[in-house]
DNA sequence: TATTGTTATACTCTATAACTATA
DNA sequence: TATAGTTATAGAGTATAACAATA
């Protein structure tokens, strides 16, 4: 892969911000739906039909396994997701959403990709484009 | 000012996925400068120079403010940021960078903006295209 | 022996409610 | 009377270290 490139920086200067701005906007986000914003990345994380274990929800958090224990603990409870044991190796633990999970998740992502009124002031020909630059520093 | 647009969506939910792998990697970093994720978000928001009150500071977290009363407590003691009465209304307390604090936010502010490799698939060109319409998102 | 997840502990983050000082 | 910030309190988020179960 090649260096980042000269306007690499001014660019993810600008993705820090967006991501920074994002940041403080969860909170009241999560707290219509009775959620903290750690609770959030949680949901956001365990994709419908998708089976993650524990520890590479920890992973996708960045945070010890420990703390992961406890934020399953009260999603569990109230009935967002369920953890079962691996078949293939019983230490581990794999969590899947409920179907109320699932429901919750979606009205998160649904409020979370609102479009903020600033993406209005492009065209749809350059929100065209700038979907399609994204989507390759994505993947 | 317009409605966002046809393709607004798919642009911001890209956005939000980059926004939500930036959240995972915070802790990382910020664990590097001994801070927390909330006090990285205090940084950010005090550019050196600024005299921030503490209730900007706490609409700019989305947070109450008596937590704002906490974080700034600890980065005080730290020795990175000082407050001090506002001189027009003595109710409010502004916020400074002490010399200390802002060495580290620099610190922080150039690791948190050190661009991923995948900003490298996109050509010159391209990256200073996804500057000029970030930009204009921003303001 | 090494690894996954849990528990115990301690500290930080966070909001609510009551309070103080100032306007 | 209203507002800015603090304090007290309680619960959630978080890491470290010790532990249990499994590999």
């Amino acid at each position: 892969m090649k260096r980042p490139g000269p306007h690499a920086c001014d660019a993810w200067q600008m993705l820090v911000q967006i991501s920074m701005s994002h940041r403080a906007s969860l909170p009241p986000l999560a707290s219509e739906l009775a959620l903290s914003p750690a609770q959030c990345h949680v949901l956001h994380v365990l994709e419908p039909g998708r089976a993650v274990p524990m520890g590479e929800l920890a992973g996708a958090l960045s945070c010890d396994a420990s703390n992961v224990t406890g934020l399953v603990d009260r999603l569990e409870t109230r009935g967002l997701i369920k953890r079962q044991p691996s078949a293939e190796d019983r230490r581990v633990k794999v969590l899947t959403l409920t179907p109320a999970g699932a429901r919750v998740r979606a009205q998160l992502v649904a409020r979370m990709t609102a479009p903020p009124m600033t993406l209005g002031r492009l065209s749809p020909e350059e929100q065209q484009l700038l979907v399609t630059l994204l989507r390759r520093v994505l993947e």
